[in-house]
DNA sequence: TCCATGCGTATTGTCGACAATCCTTAAAAT
DNA sequence: ATTTTAAGGATTGTCGACAATACGCATGGA
C-alpha cells in the first residue's frame, strides 16, 4: 500500500509525454496554491516557465479543463477554479455522502492489515502534530491522509478516483484558507480515532454515521469561519489573482 | 426552466472554437453510441473526418480524457472507456448515495411551479411510453429527464455539474444495452410516482429513500441482465471496437 | 513449426508560424 | 470633462511540417 501523499516531488519519468508532464506539474502548483484561485493562465508565460511550446501546454490545460481545475472561456483565457463560499459547501456536502458510503464499505471490507495500519498512520499523525502545538493537521495533508486510506479501503475504485482525483484537489485548494480553529484539531482527532473504532468493529453503519458527523462538523467550521470572515455572503476568495 | 435533453442536434455557433465543438461532437457520439466503448480514436481519421487540423483535435481529445470518456496511454493513443461490470456496479452504488441526497434536497427545496411541472412531465412520458409497448423508457432519455429535474431541482448546482455532467454521461453509454426486462418500465413508471408524491409532501427523507430504492432496483435489474448474458464475470463490452 | 530480429509504415508528440480575436491605450468628438 | 472610437499590442486559435515512438510484417534462425 503505502500510497504516500505524494511522490517526493514532481518527477520527470524520462520518455514520458511533455503534455502530461505539465498537467502534473500545474495541477500540482494549482493544488498547493502556487498559482492563486481565480488568477489568469498565461500561455506564453506558462511555456516560457516550463519551456516546451504552446501545444503540449494547450493540451494540459484542456485536460485540466476537464478536470474542473481551470475554467476556461474562448478567445479570452483560462483562470484556476474559483470556488463561492456556496460551492465550497455544496461541496463538502458531497463529501458527506460520498465519503459515508465508503466509510461504511471500508467497515464493511478493509483487511486488518489495512485497519492496523491506519490505527498507526493515526498514532504517527498523532505524535507529529503534537509538535505544531495543536494547530495544523486538521487542515494539513495528514487528515487527507486519513480520508484517503479509507476511501481506498472502500474498494469502489470509481468513488476513489472521484474523490481522491478531483473532489479532493478542490478541496485542497481552500485547506489553507481555515487555518487555526482552537480546538477543531483535537476533536478531528478524536473523531477520527471513533471512525477507526467502528470500522474496526466492522459496524458499518456507525462508521457511515461517525464519518457524516465528521465531515458535517468541518463544513461547520468552514461556515463559521467564514461568515466571522466577511459578515455574510460574498466569495472565499476575493483574491482575483493580480487583477 | 425547459432543460430539454439536447439542442436540436450539435449545433456550430459561430465565432465558437473549433476544438469546444468538436468536443461537443465526439462527446455526443460517444455517449450515443455511435463511436462503441473500447474503440480507438484515431486521430487522422477523426481530423479528416471533422475537416480540421489535429491542434483542435488533440485538444478536445485532452479534456474529454479529463471528463474520464476517454483513456489514453501515452504514445498509443485514446480510446473510449469501456467500464467493467464492476465499474458499472460502482456506478451505480455513487448514483445511489448522491441522487438520494439530491432527492431529499430536492423535496426541501423545489418549487411547487418546478413539482406541477415535473408531474406533467412524469404523465406526459407515461402516454408517450404507451405507445412503445412497455418497452423502453425506463432505458430511454424519458427516465433520464426525471432524473434531471430532480438533480437540477436540489440547487445544489456542484452536485449537479458532477451527475449531469459527468456520472449519467457514462452510464448512458451502457443504456442501450440492458433493454427490454419485461416489467422493468412499470415498475420504474410506479417508482417515479411515488418519488414524486413524497416531493410533494415535502418529505425529504422518504423522498430520499425511494430515490435509493429505485436506483438500486436499476442496479438489480442491470446485474441480473449481465449474469444471464455471461455466466459470470467479465466486461460488459467483450467488443474491442475494431480489434 | 515456432520464436526472435529487423525494417517500413503509420500514428503520436512537438514545434514554430500565421490568422483571428480581445484588451489597452490614446486620440477625438460631443 | 466624459464618452466614443480607433489603433496598437498582446494573447488565443489554427495550421502544416518535422521528430520520436509504436505497430505490423517479412525474413532468418532454432
Amino acid at each position: 500500500m503505502q500510497t504516500s501523499l505524494e511522490a517526493p516531488v514532481v518527477t520527470m519519468d524520462d520518455s514520458e509525454t511533455l503534455s502530461e508532464h505539465v498537467f502534473r506539474r500545474i495541477q500540482a502548483a494549482i493544488v498547493k496554491g502556487e498559482i492563486a484561485p481565480g488568477s489568469k493562465i498565461s500561455e506564453p508565460e506558462l511555456a516560457r516557465t516550463y519551456g516546451i511550446s504552446r501545444g503540449p501546454l494547450r493540451e494540459a490545460i484542456h485536460r485540466l479543463e476537464g478536470q474542473r481545475l481551470l475554467v476556461r472561456v474562448p478567445h479570452v483565457g483560462a483562470r484556476v477554479v474559483s470556488l463561492s463560499h456556496a460551492e465550497l459547501i455544496e461541496l463538502y456536502e458531497i463529501r458527506e455522502s460520498l465519503e459515508g458510503m465508503a466509510c461504511r464499505l471500508a467497515a464493511e471490507r478493509m483487511t486488518q492489515a489495512e485497519i492496523d495500519e491506519l490505527r498507526r498512520v493515526l498514532d504517527l499523525h498523532e505524535q507529529d502534530a503534537a509538535f505544531k502545538a495543536g494547530v495544523g493537521y486538521y487542515q494539513q495533508e495528514g487528515d487527507f491522509d486519513f480520508h484517503y486510506r479509507i476511501i481506498q479501503g472502500s474498494g469502489n475504485k470509481t468513488l476513489a478516483q472521484m474523490l481522491c482525483g478531483e473532489l479532493y484537489q478542490l478541496v485542497r485548494i481552500y485547506r489553507l484558507q481555515f487555518s487555526a480553529t482552537p480546538n477543531r484539531p483535537r476533536h478531528a482527532f478524536n473523531e477520527h480515532h471513533r471512525i477507526l473504532d467502528a470500522i474496526s468493529d466492522r459496524d458499518g453503519e456507525l462508521a457511515e454515521l461517525l464519518m457524516r458527523r465528521h465531515i458535517a462538523a468541518s463544513k461547520r467550521n468552514i461556515e463559521r469561519h467564514f461568515t466571522a470572515q466577511t459578515g455574510q455572503g460574498a466569495a472565499p476568495s476575493t483574491a482575483r489573482g493580480e487583477s
